[in-house]
DNA sequence: CCTAATTGAGACATTAGTGTCTCATTCTAG
DNA sequence: CTAGAATGAGACACTAATGTCTCAATTAGG
């Protein structure tokens, strides 16, 4: 998709770029090239040398969110651990990109890529909600996709619990896995 | 705050443009002010005669879907309830709406009096989280900001699952509150 | 240290939206 | 039916953002 380069990016400049729009973009979903190159440090034609529009530069980092978060569960949850684990893993390893993530809630894009990344989370999701079924820590009758917006919210909430300063991190990751099997009873 | 007007509205004038404004806001909060003109039926020039700028109907818009909350509530739950039937009975009166209340979340505004309104119907919350504690529907270690936010999701979750098929709005409805108070285990 | 290439700064054209205004048309209350 | 008022259509100036371009300054690699 990228048409070729002149120009070769600096990994520094990259990484500053990539880093201030998650920021900027999460904090202010339809904030512009200007503020994101201040941001960063950069010049704004800087920006557009490496991202031709301002679509590029948001499906780059849509994509680089979700590769994120794919590499931040793959290194807590194993496949030999009970489902209940596995889902408080993925809480443990999800709850702190919260702040990184959000803006993909909003901020939707039509880029195939990032589709296809959010499809295969929403699969390994649903993965694990059969299993919990099975293991008899879900209702058989609860239709999964209930079962996986439940989760998808929780993220959300925990996060703002953190951001908020009303729960530690370990607090709302365990609130989270109670309330989505055994409510709030 | 607005200033006077040589031109009276309306009340049909009225009426099309806040449902218009409702409608496409709610599709897209980034939505301008010809598009919503458009789909009132209206030139241009007429919201700007009665809404003087953007802002000025953004909030205006926001004020009437929380009033109609406030008042969808007030028609379901009475007082003389258990606190478990009020949440039941809000959870039915508000998840209809949430397709015309959606966007408040993410547009957010500074008018003090949306302000003010949100203030209201997070206390009325509170209260109903503290009824919902005495009764032993909600464990007492659970901090109510978290109780309240789960109710908000709630309302979320179950008007998507609604706008997408896979529930009814009475199914939506009992899942959202047993979800709520007994997990989905 | 020197060369080649990236970067920053700013000018520029373009586009899109906002908000104002005017005037002809349409509606409505009396 | 008619006079007064609201509306529609469109022109207008203004602003803000995007995307392109150029050139001088800085940086990094050999």
């Amino acid at each position: 998709m990228s048409a070729p380069r002149k120009h070769v990016i600096r990994p520094a400049t990259l990484e500053a770029i990539v880093e201030a729009a998650i920021r900027v973009l999460n904090a202010n979903a339809g904030a512009t090239m200007s503020e994101i190159a201040v941001q960063a440090g950069v010049g704004r034609a800087t920006l557009h040398r490496h991202f031709r529009t301002r679509d590029d530069l948001v499906n780059a980092i849509g994509i680089r969110c979700i590769e994120e978060m794919n590499a931040a569960v793959r290194a807590q949850a194993t496949a030999d651990q009970p489902a209940v684990d596995r889902l408080r893993s993925m809480f443990r390893a999800v709850i702190p990109l919260g702040d990184r993530y959000s803006f993909l809630g909003a901020d939707y894009t039509d880029d195939p890529k990032v589709h296809q990344g959010y499809g295969a989370q929403l699969h390994w999701a649903e993965t694990l909600v059969e299993e919990l079924k099975e293991q008899g820590d879900v209702a058989r009758d609860i239709p999964s996709r209930w079962v996986v917006a439940q989760i998808d919210q929780l993220v959300w909430s925990a996060w703002n619990a953190i951001a908020e300063g009303y729960l530690a991190a370990d607090e709302a990751t365990d609130l989270a896995v109670r309330t989505l099997i055994d409510g709030l009873r």
